[in-house]
DNA sequence: AGTACACCTCTTGTATACAAGCAGTCCCGA
DNA sequence: TCGGGACTGCTTGTATACAAGAGGTGTACT
């Protein structure tokens, strides 16, 4: 699961603790299942079902949907349902053009010297990513790591919730596709990235950071080229379950 | 006041109305406030205060305020209470580079035969902005709608959501300063951002374009050397309200 | 005077009850 | 056979009751 949720700075408080309620679990859960494609893309999410499958009331259920809404990932249609949002073409290719608008824009913003803690962490995190055999999960965590550490470099970390939400409908596309691109691919490219950096600066790293994040788009319109019926337009309205069952 | 806020192009349905429910009414009218400093960083809330004034219960409040804490513009503390955020001068900044990653990267996919419809719509956008004399309001009505013209141009509307929640804390700082610089300077900048697009494409907008979007920032910088106080970093926790009054 | 501590009132978090509405089903009638 | 309308189950929206904790306040004791 990825962890960097809630990494929001501005969040922080310091000194009160991370204050985990019960409606911060349901939505960290929904937004792995949604993710995760665990609920697929316009299924119906019942309030009352997942408060009885969670353990808990529909208050924080409803507020951790509430969230989900917000973040694009699920619709709430009033007095009819709640559904898991379709995987809309264009959302996808909005949300490639934000990420990929900070990510290269911060790296002009990175300093000559850049912090030599981050740097180490930055290095080190690349010596865990080629480590890693084949647990996907586990190279997700790095590789967000990865790209945090990048934009705090250039002391913009702060935007980094906004490339999580938007990055978010990008692993929702990619995991559509299932297709197990070597790992290490993108590894190599993250060293690249990052020494380019170092040696030549932004200059030298803008393009090779492009064609990395690139890479995953592209495997995503491949996938939408081979079976467009995954990526249908969200304007449809969902349909109601059929539910019956009296058992 | 700016109504653009819901225009996420992905939560429309085209089937069904825009559900006005009391939690968006309140999300809207609390949003106004905080955006319009009526609610002063740091200003506690009560969600019971605010419900007996919005003559509706907890709930619909409760959920208004979910949505506003995931916009940053207002932090729950369990327990404790909910305080508009601080006016954090790093939050701030990173506003400023995404919308300006954003929209100067949308320069570059605007086709170099835009869509003459929206085309027309900016120009007459540009000549209602030289209409206003002095209704800041409408202006910025206006405003918000030349700069998601120019997302639309480049068949990026969909990231216009994310611009408008950076935007909201820039347009936060900017009131605190109250400084009433000549709104026909920007419009100025405007049509001429708009023209050397037409004229020269993305490579002449470019520096046009960066030079307004620094001018708003550079507004703020000035008014946070001149009152460094109204920037008060947001770690330090609120202190609780004397209430009192036994009326 | 200073300090520990119980208290008391506020806060948000959660659970539950009720309201209102959409839509499929089923039955009845033409 | 086909159409229409009441019915019935669900859905989310809102209101309210209760739980649990944080922290200011005042008092009593040293």
């Amino acid at each position: 699961m990825t962890a960097t949720t809630d990494s929001n700075p501005y969040n922080r408080t310091m000194s009160t603790r991370p204050a985990r309620t019960s409606r911060r679990t349901v939505y960290d859960e929904l937004r792995r299942r949604v993710i995760g494609l665990d609920l697929g893309p316009g299924a119906p999410l019942s309030e009352n079902e997942l408060a009885a499958e969670l353990g808990v009331s529909r208050t924080p259920i409803r507020e951790a949907l509430i969230m989900l809404a917000q973040d694009g990932l699920v619709q709430v249609f009033p007095k009819v349902g709640t559904f898991v949002s379709r995987v809309d073409a264009q959302r996808v290719a909005d949300a490639q053009f934000l990420r990929e608008a900070v990510e290269l824009a911060s790296l002009d913003d990175i300093p000559a010297v850049p912090d030599p803690e981050l740097v180490r962490e930055l290095r080190d995190n690349i010596a865990r990513q080629e480590l890693v055999e084949a647990d996907v999960d586990q190279f997700f965590v790095l590789d967000e790591q990865f790209h945090q550490g990048l934009l705090r470099l250039a002391n913009h970390g702060g935007t980094w919730p906004s490339v999580v939400a938007a990055k978010a409908h990008l692993d929702r596309a990619r995991r559509l596709g299932l297709h197990d691109r070597p790992l290490h691919d993108f590894t190599l490219q993250h060293a690249q990235v990052l020494e380019a950096l170092l040696e030549g600066g932004a200059a030298q790293a803008r393009p090779l950071m492009r064609a990395h994040l690139r890479a995953v788009f592209d495997d995503i319109e491949r996938l939408r080229a081979r079976s467009p019926e995954l990526f249908a337009p969200s304007v449809g309205q969902p349909t109601r379950r059929n539910i019956a069952v009296w058992e």
